[in-house]
DNA sequence: TTTGTTTATTTCTATATTGCAATATTACAA
DNA sequence: TTGTAATATTGCAATATAGAAATAAACAAA
């Protein structure tokens, strides 16, 4: 009888979606490296114009997987821990059901 | 100076982004939950049509978070291991490095 | 105020994704 | 064989996403 999508899927489909694109795995990444966190830093790290790395600036933002705080002419990114504990805590669930089942199938 | 994308990235991305969809979220939990897999099944958990769910689960086969074998009249899908493990690495090394830092930022 | 720097927004094009109806395929059963 | 059940594939419409050029906004410095 077609269950809708739980809470939880959406919520973390949206997450997911959010890192699955290159470009913003590098920015997760290069933010993780740096701590700190201008938006020209990134620019230069990425094979992407300015406007294109904003967008995925935001994208990731709105997921809540980073921060940005404005600090006078330029803003200040960096990872939203939040996010990132929730990313972590959904495996650590998964891999131990997992490991309790002996798979009997494929 | 444009860095291209690592392996890493390119790779988690493309598992990401299979998990960047409820549809696929709720097919991961269900045979997670269930263990053993017969599509009908999860045709039957879904609000979408047998084509649209057998399009999301190749998606998922293609990333390498699942693999199905056939079972004489029917198709047996199953979590892959392999790729499960591949994202709880990524994430506990991410979060032990988050954990090391004291976020001076944001 | 004027100018330059940094970031965001808008607008557009090209491409990818989602979903389904229709159809094909495969394997088994009668 | 012929039929039927289970999946996959194809083809298409609707929508979303990615990328960049042009522009705007916000601020700092002169």
């Amino acid at each position: 009888m077609k269950n809708d999508y739980t809470e939880s899927q959406q919520e973390m489909a949206s997450l997911f979606k959010a890192l699955g694109h290159p470009a913003r795995m590098a920015i997760m990444e290069h933010l993780l490296k740096i701590n700190a966190c201008i938006v020209g830093d990134i620019v230069e790290e990425l094979p992407l114009a300015q406007p294109t790395v904003s967008q995925h600036l935001k994208e990731l933002k709105n997921a809540g997987l980073i921060k940005g705080s404005i600090e006078g002419n330029t803003i200040c990114y960096c990872i939203n821990e939040k996010g990132i504990r929730k990313l972590s805590n959904y495996f650590s669930g998964f891999h131990s059901i997992l490991n309790k089942q002996e798979n009997k199938c494929c």
